[in-house]
DNA sequence: TGAAATGTTGGGGCG
DNA sequence: ACGCCCCAACATTTC
C-alpha cells in the first residue's frame, strides 16, 4: 500500500483537521510529518523563544497521541526546501496533504515544495483549514478584495452556513495512519533552544465567557478574553469550532474572529503592507527615532500607568489584554511619534500569539496607516482610557506596583502636547 | 474600537 | 418678574 504524507503547519491538531481528513481518507497509509523550518527559527531574536516551546510540546503531544494509534508524528529540523527531498527519498510518497498557509513567505515556500514534489509524481494537495472563507470567496460585486471591514463581515455572514462550520471527522479513519517505526522527538536543546517559562493558555473555553464576552471583554483586570489567540495561530483548537459557538451566542464574538479572516485576506491580497503602509501617504510621516523613548515603552517605563502596566504585561507573559494593545500602539504611534514598525517589530518579538497578518493589521489601525484605520486624529488619551478601563486601578497596580508613588517614573512625554505634535506631524504628512 | 473644542440649552442664583 | 451671568449637561464639529 502507497504512503502520502500530512505536513503539519500552523494546523497542530488531529481533530477536525481538513487536509489531515482528506490524507486519512485517500485510502493510503498516512505519515504525520513536522519541520521546524530554521528559516525562521534563525530570525528569531531569543533562544527562549515561548513559540518554539509551545510549538514543541503540541508537537509532543500530537506524537503521543499518534504513537496509541501505532503510529508516530515525525519531526525534522532545517530548511524545507533542503529536508524535503530526503523525505521524499525516505517515504516515497505518493501525495502530500497540508493547509494552506497564506504568508507572503509561506506562499513562496509551498510553490516551491509543490513544483519538487510534482517532479517526484507526489502531488501537493492543500486545503482551507486557517480560515472560514478562502481568499477568494468573499470578494466585493466587481471582484476585488473588501478593504473595509462592516461591508466585509456583512458578506462573510451572509455567505456563511452551517456546512462551513461542519468539523471534520478525522477520527473514523485513525486506523489509517501508518504503522511506522517511531523516530525519537528533536529536542529544543538539539535546535539550540531553551524551554520558556512562560505559561501557555488553555485550549478550553467556556460558553459564559462567549456568552458575557462582549460585558467583560475591554477590561484588563477581569478575564474576560478567551486567550484562544495562540491556538487559532497554531491551529491547535479548530476555527470552526469556536466560529460556530460563538455564531450561537455573541455577535461581538463572531466579529472579532471576522476580523482575523479580513487581516488574513488583507495581507494576502496586499503583501505591500508587510514594511509599507497600506495608505502610501503614510510613509511620509517624519516619524521620531528617539531611541530613548522607544526603550522606555518596550520595558514599560513611559510614565503613564495603562502603558506600562500593558508593556510590563507583554514582557513577562507574552500576552497583552487587546484594550491594552490598543492603548500601547496609539501612545506609540502618536504620543511619542515612533515609526508602527517599531512597534510591530516588538509584538513580533514578543507575542506568544503573533501572528503576521493580525499584528500588521492591529498597527496599521492605530497608526491610521492602514485598511479601515482609526482616522489619523484619533488619539486615545491614556489618562481617560484607564477611567473608562481599569478605574479600580487593578490591572495597573498588578503590573506596575509602584504606580504613584515617588519611585515611578515621570511622564516621558506631556499629553496636551504631544497630542498637538502629533497632529501637526500627521497633517504636514498627509497635506 | 476617541478626544477636545465649540456650540446650545436650561436651571438657578442674584440684583 | 425679569435680565443677566454662571455653569453643568448635552450636542455638534473638529482634529
Amino acid at each position: 500500500m502507497s504512503t502520502v504524507i500530512h505536513w503539519f503547519r500552523r494546523d497542530l491538531r488531529l481533530a477536525d483537521n481538513a487536509a489531515l481528513y482528506h490524507a486519512l481518507k485517500s485510502g493510503n497509509n498516512v505519515q504525520c510529518i513536522f519541520i521546524f523550518d530554521t528559516e525562521i527559527l534563525n530570525k528569531l531574536e531569543s533562544k527562549d523563544d515561548a513559540r518554539v516551546s509551545f510549538i514543541h510540546k503540541e508537537l509532543c503531544a500530537i506524537d503521543q497521541e499518534l504513537k496509541e494509534l501505532g503510529s508516530g508524528l515525525h519531526v525534522y529540523c532545517g530548511n524545507p526546501t533542503e529536508i524535503w527531498p530526503q523525505i521524499i527519498q525516505k517515504y516515497q510518497p505518493t501525495g502530500v496533504y497540508a493547509n494552506n498557509d497564506y504568508e507572503p513567505y509561506a506562499i513562496t515556500r509551498d510553490q516551491k515544495i509543490k513544483d519538487l514534489l510534482y517532479t517526484k509524481n507526489a502531488p501537493f494537495h492543500t486545503f482551507k483549514d486557517h480560515v472560514i472563507f478562502e481568499m477568494d470567496e468573499i470578494l466585493k460585486g466587481d471582484g476585488t478584495p473588501y478593504v473595509v471591514y462592516t461591508p466585509y463581515s456583512r458578506k462573510w455572514k451572509a455567505a456563511l452556513t452551517a456546512d462551513h462550520l461542519e468539523p471534520y471527522p478525522t477520527e473514523k479513519y485513525f486506523n489509517r495512519f501508518y504503522k511506522t517505526e517511531t523516530m525519537d522527538m528533536v529536542s529544543l536543546e538539539e535546535m539550540g533552544f531553551t524551554k520558556s517559562e512562560i505559561n501557555f493558555p488553555s485550549k478550553t473555553t467556556t460558553l459564559g465567557t462567549i456568552k458575557n464576552y462582549e460585558a467583560k471583554r475591554n477590561f484588563p483586570a477581569i478575564e474576560g478574553t478567551s486567550r484562544l489567540s495562540v491556538h487559532f495561530r497554531f491551529g491547535t483548537v479548530s476555527i470552526r469550532n469556536k466560529t460556530a459557538k460563538g455564531k450561537k451566542t455573541s455577535e461581538k464574538w463572531l466579529n472579532e474572529l471576522i476580523w482575523r479572516d479580513f487581516y488574513i485576506q488583507i495581507l494576502y491580497h496586499f503583501p505591500h503592507v508587510v514594511g509599507n503602509s497600506f495608505r502610501p501617504k503614510y510613509d511620509a510621516v517624519r516619524w521620531s527615532k528617539n531611541e530613548e523613548h522607544f526603550k522606555a515603552w518596550c520595558e514599560g517605563r513611559t510614565g503613564y500607568g495603562l502603558v506600562d502596566a500593558g508593556m510590563r504585561e507583554l514582557n513577562a507573559t507574552g500576552f497583552m489584554h487587546n484594550r491594552v494593545r490598543m492603548v500601547v500602539a496609539s501612545f506609540l504611534t502618536k504620543h511619542l511619534l515612533l515609526d508602527w514598525r517599531w512597534g510591530e517589530a516588538y509584538f513580533a518579538q514578543k507575542l506568544l500569539d503573533f501572528e503576521l497578518a493580525s499584528n500588521n493589521g492591529g498597527w496599521q489601525w492605530a497608526a491610521g496607516s492602514g485598511v479601515d484605520a482609526a482616522p489619523y486624529f484619533r488619539i486615545f488619551n491614556p489618562y481617560t482610557q484607564i477611567e473608562k478601563f481599569d478605574k479600580q486601578h487593578i490591572y495597573i497596580k498588578k503590573w506596575v506596583p509602584e504606580w504613584g508613588s515617588a519611585d515611578y517614573p515621570k511622564e516621558i512625554v506631556e499629553h496636551k502636547a504631544a497630542r498637538e505634535i502629533c497632529l501637526a506631524t500627521y497633517k504636514e504628512a498627509l497635506n
